[in-house]
RNA sequence: GGAGGAGUGGCAGAGCGGUUGAAUGCACUAGUCUUGAAAACUAGCAUAGUGAAAGCUAUCGGGGGUUCGAAUCCCUCCUCCUCCGCCA
């Protein structure tokens, strides 16, 4: 969330951000309210602080006047004592409300866009950032969806994963499994080469975890709960690996931290539907190795490019045909500044599809998480995070059946092959 | 799941109702000394709110209570350790 501070010096650049965003109601009203709000909380603390520290000096003396043996000056100031803690308990609930409403109204406004972010309503409106140039495959008529390819060679099994689980939950088999687990391996050394620290998080989080990272509130729905732990199945790596530095206070000289984590993904996807769904396109539950760093507030911009390079360059070991696209202010999320999302081109659907993401929120989420580090002046300052998916592997499998079949079978790329273990799924 | 013990600053560890936001040691930072380093000595060294600042306030695992006053007493939750049970 924004600072109060940024707020109250910043109102018309958020106003120009939510417009960005396509935010269709006035949050000119909300803005000021916060302002109003923050302006009672500090009055209301001061109230509350002068009562109190009247009272912490009248039981220094009652404790004086006791060991003097003055039983009737301690009594008298007692009274008066007791006279303030009915103010000072009135002021805590005070308090306690407009903080509530402080922290519900900081909630609902997301973060500012990055000045680059076109105005928009849907995907539609996202801005190609760096278009493919070289040929989109041509597979002709013969071309197969990957649902297609993967019961021909028998490599995903989602009619079993129903008879398990439920719909969204594939099960993948002999060549399949192995190339699961092959991308899985690729990708953790790749981001180890990049100087990422390998994480393996638990796939359970609690509430202040989940809150930390901004998938609470806002994304309640999108999250399996377990009510009896009270407890949340991750959606992404994001929210465990970025919690590690969750109320620490980073070193500078520490700055890049670059932390990767494999971990399977499980999303409700609730109200998705039709064509989306096919296959490995939309799934409840799918593996993904996330990409995160924690930086200088100056250098967010520009590790940002790095992750965007990095991404591209498993792309292209994968032999994929790709674009970036810069995400409009309509589909942006709410924690993000500036988001990139990479797509491949799907030759068996004729389609791209989205199959990473990578994100600057600036301090949005460190101003939630607590990450802070000290600057010169030795002075408490957010750091910025971001993070990526480098991969989301339900739909690189998808794209790389789709892209990669021939009529002998499906070709694996060069980069690839020694992970999986062999160089054509049969 | 049952029984017992414990949670204090970056770490170790005192305090167990009254100038204690907290002794002491280690670590860390700066200075003196030194050609340089070490050692020694001196000083600094939690987070947050508020304020121009001095200061004031809150925080000794979390929450609640007793009291004029709580790190210290009570209740409750959480976590860790030991033993028993169960178990990859």
């Amino acid at each position: 969330m924004l600072q109060v501070n940024f707020i109250r010096q910043n109102k018309e650049r958020i106003l120009k951000g939510l417009a960005t965003r396509n935010y269709k109601e006035d949050s000119s009203k909300l803005i000021d309210s916060i302002i109003e709000w923050d302006d009672a909380r500090k009055e209301t603390q001061t109230a509350l602080d002068e009562l109190l520290a009247k009272n912490k000096l009248f039981s220094k003396e009652i404790g004086g006047l006791f060991k003097q043996g003055k039983q009737e000056d301690a009594n008298s100031l007692k009274q008066q004592v007791d006279a303030n803690k009915v103010k000072i308990k009135a002021l805590e609930g005070d308090m306690r409300d407009l903080k509530d409403k402080l922290d519900n109204g900081l909630l609902q406004i997301p973060n500012v866009p990055h000045d680059s972010v076109p105005a928009g309503n849907t995907d539609e409106d996202n801005e190609v950032y760096k278009e493919w140039t070289g040929a989109l495959p041509n597979l002709g008529d013969k071309a197969l969806p990957h649902w297609e390819l993967a019961k021909k060679y028998n490599l995903i099994d989602f009619e079993l994963g129903v008879k398990i689980t439920g719909s969204g939950f594939p099960l993948f088999r002999g060549q399949g499994a192995r190339l699961q687990r092959g991308l899985i391996n690729f990708f953790l050394d790749e981001a180890s080469k990049a100087g990422y620290e390998e994480i393996v998080p638990p796939l359970l989080v609690n509430e202040a975890s989940a809150r930390a990272t901004g998938q609470l509130p806002d994304k309640e729905g999108q999250m399996y709960y377990v009510e009896k732990d009270d407890l949340y199945l991750i959606p992404t790596a994001e929210v465990p690996v970025t919690n590690v530095y969750r109320n620490v206070i980073v070193k500078e000289a520490d700055f890049p931290i670059k932390l990767t984590g494999y971990t399977p993904c499980f999303r409700r996807e609730a109200g998705s539907y039709g064509k989306d769904t096919k296959g490995l396109n939309r799934v409840h539950q799918f593996d993904k190795v996330e990409i995160v760093q924690i930086v200088h507030p100056e250098k967010s911009y520009a590790v940002l490019e790095t992750m965007l390079d990095h991404v591209a360059g498993l792309l292209s070991k994968l032999e994929l045909p790709y674009r970036i696209l810069r995400l409009c202010g309509g589909d942006l999320g709410f924690t993000s500044a500036l988001t990139f999302d990479f797509e491949t081109y799907s030759a068996g659907q004729g389609r791209w599809l989205e199959v990473s993401s990578v994100s600057n929120f600036e301090n949005f989420q460190s101003n939630r998480l607590k990450v802070r580090y000290k600057d010169a002046n030795n002075k408490t300052q957010l750091a910025h995070t971001l993070n990526g998916s480098a991969l989301a592997l339900a739909r690189i499998i998808a794209t790389l059946l789709e892209n990669h079949q021939t009529p002998d079978g499906i070709r694996i790329p060069k980069a690839l092959q020694h992970y999986v273990g062999f160089d054509m799924i049969k």
